[in-house]
RNA sequence: GCGGGCAUAACUCAGUUGGUAGAGUGUCAGCUUCCCAAGCUGAAUGUCGCCGGUUCGAGCCCGGUUGCCCGCUCCA
């Protein structure tokens, strides 16, 4: 993994930002390099996704259209989500349940004289539950020996004699703690409570808050598709593992909606769907996984539906194990229903082969742009010792950020003319590069950690037969083919 | 957030008891070169992460700080 990093930086892929001022923690910047891999991996999910999206299960192309919509946005979007309010105030986190609660919302009976009898936490404004559970766990003990009081009057220290309002153990609830992931900030001039915007923690939501425009736009009938790329802010506690887990990010999420009945059937299909396309970008299968989440692990838009999976990497730093790379959420309608209250308006879609009302089910292949970087940079670093390089990159040629690049083999003769004028007609269609400096295995050798698929050179006998050598990177072997044909060369191997 | 480790050129790293900042690779220029970092000649690149202290003198000793790495915690 060092290794990779290294390279990264030395090739001009992947930067740490604000690198003269020591950096900050938690955010890069992707070099010449870096920036069109990325841009290559974008575009081929675009492509796969909204220009040529999938067949369906019936073989008729699906209808996916595409949106870009605002990193900040009023609000209250972050409120019906639920990113705001839960995540805004000091929580405490149950060990025994995974359960998360808002510290001043919790408040505890304690028995008024023996300091021996554990306390007993309840959500405020339920007492019933927890008198219930009194008479079970604190047997011989009667309500009107305890006192009540909020959690936030008890120190840290008592935490380990309190039981959780669903826990059955006592000492099970953390310490309270900040959850606030989202990055704040003010818009206009003037800074107060008023004011306060977040930036955009996920891009799912532009697509749900457009879902009425494109319904009224685009002549969509469900089931269709609504896909954005964008940028996301999360600020994480511990950013860590390179690019893994950054505070700024780039998501790829398409959400589609489908009558819930049919729900079960379209995540199934888009799991399926979604693993065979990071294969077809160069992932081997043997380091991808789908994983289901477990109950506990589902996100609260989530519950209640067909589930979440992952579609896992085995990344060097989670080997053996995995990290995530995209998730396969069935949203149910929880974000239409939420935007549906908290906007006041009706989000309901009219089937009219059905003559039906409803709200759409949501099944949301999530991916992340730049750990799917990560994962074809893993993926695509193979030592070799044989090579001068020691090293190459075996990208797959759709996502290369150099497609080709076009050498004389020394630079007389003729040849880099011959060779310029070869790079002026492939520089319109493809990104390619020229270079007629030092020797051709220096130059073969740089173009192997850049990751460039093939290399055309020009020799002594080019300028007699008008044809070139091909050089392939993975192979290092090489083949004659007419100089004409170059270009048709490469248009077989980019798709 | 807690604990441990690390920080010297673009990369990998030397740097002795405190005494003028080094190597290899890479990069650039020229020559050479008909197929894989060859060779020759030359060049550029460092506030030794940052701030302060001790000292005649600090890359080296001390304190603080920032960043990175590892383990916990966290990752709705």
């Amino acid at each position: 993994m060092d290794d990779l990093v290294a390279l990264c930086k030395r090739r001009g892929f992947i930067f740490p930002a604000s690198e003269l001022y020591q950096g900050i923690n938690g955010f890069w910047d992707y070099g010449p390099l870096g920036t069109e891999l990325k841009n290559n991996l974008r575009d081929a999910w675009w492509h796969d996704m909204v220009r040529c999206p999938p067949l369906g299960p019936d073989g008729t192309p699906l209808s996916i259209v595409g949106v870009d919509t605002a990193i900040i946005q009023n609000p209250r979007v972050w409120e019906a989500s639920g990113h705001v309010g839960g995540f805004n105030d000091p929580m405490v986190d149950c060990r025994e349940t995974k359960n998360r609660y808002r510290h001043d919302h919790l408040m505890v009976l304690r028995h008024r004289d023996d300091a021996t009898v554990p306390m007993f936490a309840f959500m405020e404004g339920e007492p019933e539950a927890v008198h219930k559970k009194l008479k079970k766990l604190a047997k011989g003990r009667e309500l009107d020996e305890f006192e009540t009081l909020a959690l936030t009057e008890l120190a840290v220290a008592d935490f380990a004699h309190v039981i959780g309002p669903d826990a059955k153990a006592a000492g099970t609830l953390t310490e309270p703690r900040q959850f606030n992931l989202m990055f704040k900030t003010y818009v206009g001039a003037v800074q107060n409570e008023d004011s306060i915007a977040y930036l955009r923690p996920e891009t799912a939501q532009g697509i749900f808050l457009n879902y009425k425009n494109v319904l009224d736009t685009m002549r969509v009938k469900v089931p269709f598709g609504i896909a954005q790329i964008g940028k996301a802010f999360r600020n994480e506690v511990t950013p860590r593992n390179y690019i893994f887990r950054s505070r700024e990010f780039e998501q790829m999420e398409m959400e589609w909606f489908c009558h819930p009945d049919d729900a079960k059937t379209w995540h199934e299909f888009w799991c399926k769907q979604r693993g065979q396309w990071w294969q077809s970008v160069g992932l081997r299968s043997d380091d991808l996984q789908l994983r289901p989440h477990e109950a506990d692990e589902l996100a609260h838009y989530a519950k209640g539906g067909a589930g979440t999976f992952d579609i896992e990497y085995r990344f060097p730093f989670t080997a053996p194990g995995y990290g995530e790379l995209e998730g396969v959420a069935h949203r149910v309608d929880f974000d239409l229903k939420q935007h549906q209250e908290h906007a006041k308006s009706k989000l309901q879609y009219f089937d009219a082969e059905r003559k039906e009302r409803y709200l759409p089910h949501v099944i949301e292949p999530a991916g992340g742009l730049t750990r799917g970087v990560l994962a074809v940079l893993c993926e695509a670093y193979t030592a070799d010792p044989e090579r001068p390089s020691k090293v190459y990159m075996k990208f797959h040629p759709r996502l290369a950020p150099i497609k080709a690049a076009i050498f004389p083999l020394v630079a007389k003769e003729g040849m880099p003319e011959m060779a310029h004028k070869l790079y002026q007609e492939l520089r319109t269609r493809y990104a390619v590069e020229i270079d007629v400096k030092q020797a051709v295995g220096k130059r073969y050798a740089r173009m192997d950690e850049a990751g460039t698929p093939y290399c055309f050179t020009i020799d002594g006998d080019s300028l007699g037969d008008q044809t070139v050598t091909v050089r392939d990177r993975d192979t290092a072997g090489q083949q004659r083919i007419a100089i004409d044909k170059v270009g048709d060369f490469l248009a077989e191997r980019m798709r």
